[in-house]
RNA sequence: GGAGAGGUGGCAGAGUGGUAAUGCAGCAGCCUGCUAAGCUGUCAUCCUUUUGGAUGCCCGGGUUCGAAUCCCGGUCUCUCCGCCA
């Protein structure tokens, strides 16, 4: 959520940067401005009215203590004219400071100034590629059919358990599937993140936080009888670990990382792309967050991003780097850069991680700020990133990996799996 | 699921109808020559920004001239019992 004296004092700015994701902010913006405007007369004249009748009050008191009944009941007449003004002024306050908040929930954040326009991810700015993409037999199969092949992954066994995009990992899938997870687990760990296990369920107030809601709850499974969500991805219950908190600058820099499934609805995608890993709605991934002071939240960024670089390379997948244009650029993002793996028997990339600044965005919702060396309360800066989503890396290793007799382990796995070949 | 207790500033913790003590931490300054102590100010939010004013004691209603305090509803936490991995 944007803040008001933002949008006052870098209006133009402003309008300008948010055109780049084709939200045209310049009537929102007025209209914001104004509700301003009213809320602050309105708040003032409310005020106004509230003294004199604390003032009269107070005379009332003194009165009764001295004995003046009749001199008492006279200026209560007064105060009870006072009475109805302030609930008619407070209830306009309270409506236009709601009507307020609705309007700039539906603004998003302010993209950073190096986000390219741009209408969909096909205005996305390739930036960096590394690895060899393999050139395979032409008896090379998709991912899916190398599952059912060698027996790791059962689609229709998760159909029976749940539905589909719930699949089932066995055998050398179920434990490379965990080595995979181990082993950024203890990569984010030595890069200095905090592991955390956190709940996989989040509230109402949660979801407000980071942004979920309300605009995505779609996007959430919803268990109504105790109103709580399942978490669509780990930064969920890691950003709120923080809500509401007054940091000092003793405490940065907060890294944290966490393993958990994924849930997603993904209402509406179906098809020949939502094949096999490709699109699930339960998934794992190992997720990354820092809290950031705003004057160093940049190279948290970088170093986000060169530690999921050393990921894919140690793993040898071949990977490209995007800045996100506007137009693909995330509702609550300033800037956010996706990876992702080439598949290559599907011939396609594949989103594989996506690291993102936030800036304030969050922050604001969530009430998470910091005390500055001047002793000034600031909100702070929130990052995330996957390090990694695991079905399409999964999906990757084992279309890259594949030859005529099995699937390759990827030397840096093997300590993890035991085994250096799936067949 | 049943019973009870509780929710006050960054933290701790008083306050049972007259308008939020105090301590610690933080920030600014003063002082003292030693890793520190002492003193003073500041230290919830908003409006005005100069005096000042309002709001704020989990959330929402109510009673009252006046509510942190009394009443109703909700919510969360803790303790005990029950159930249980």
């Amino acid at each position: 959520m944007l803040q008001v004296n933002n949008i006052r004092d870098h209006k133009e700015q402003y309008i300008q940067a948010l055109a780049k994701r084709n939200f045209e902010a310049k009537a929102v913006f007025e209209e914001v401005l104004e509700l301003d405007e009213t809320r602050r007369n309105t708040q003032t004249r409310l005020d106004d009215i509230l003294a004199e009748s604390n003032r009269l009050s107070k005379e009332i008191g003194k009165m009764f203590k001295n004995g003046e009944h009749q001199k008492a009941n006279l200026i209560k007449e007064k105060t009870g004219k006072l009475k109805e003004d302030s609930k008619e002024l407070s209830e306009k306050l309270s409506s236009t400071i709601q009507e307020l908040e609705q309007l700039l929930y539906t603004i998003p954040n302010v993209p950073h100034e190096s986000v390219p326009a741009g209408v969909s991810e096909e205005d996305n700015e390739e930036i960096f590629k590394e690895g060899e993409i393999p050139v395979l037999e032409k008896t090379a199969l998709p991912h899916w059919e190398l599952a059912k092949k060698y027996d790791i992954i059962d689609f229709e066994l998760g159909n029976k358990i749940t539905g589909a995009g719930f699949p089932v990992y066995k055998g050398k899938g179920a434990r490379l599937q965990r080595a995979l997870i181990t082993y950024f687990l203890d990569k984010a760990t030595e890069a200095g993140y905090t592991e955390f296990q956190v709940p996989l369920m989040i509230n109402e107030a949660s979801g407000f936080g980071t942004g979920q809601l309300p605009d995505k709850e779609g996007q959430m499974y919803h268990m109504a009888e105790d109103n709580l969500y399942m978490i669509p991805t780990a930064e969920v219950p890691i950003t709120n670990m923080f809500r509401d908190n007054l940091l000092t600058e003793k405490d940065f820099p907060i890294s944290c990382t966490g393993y958990t499934p994924c849930f997603r609805r993904e209402a509406g995608s179906y098809g020949a792309h939502v094949r096999g890993l490709n699109r699930l709605h339960q998934f794992d991934k190992v997720e990354l967050v820092r809290i950031e002071k705003p004057s160093d939240s940049y190279a948290a960024l970088d170093k986000m991003v060169e530690h999921v670089k050393e990921l894919l390379r140690d793993l040898k997948l071949p990977y490209r780097i995007l800045r996100l244009c506007g137009g693909d650029l995330g509702f609550t993002s300033a800037l956010t850069y996706d990876f992702e793996v080439f598949s290559t028997a599907q011939d396609r990339w594949l989103e594989i991680s996506s690291v993102s600044n936030f800036e304030t965005f969050q922050a604001n919702r969530l009430k998470l700020r910091y005390k500055n060396k001047e002793g000034k309360k600031d909100l702070v800066h929130t990052l995330n990133g996957s390090a990694l989503a695991l079905p399409r890396v999964l999906a990757g290793i084992l279309e890259n990996y594949q030859d005529e007799k099995g699937i390759k382990i990827p030397e840096v796995l093997v300590p993890y799996t035991g085994f250096d070949r799936i067949d």
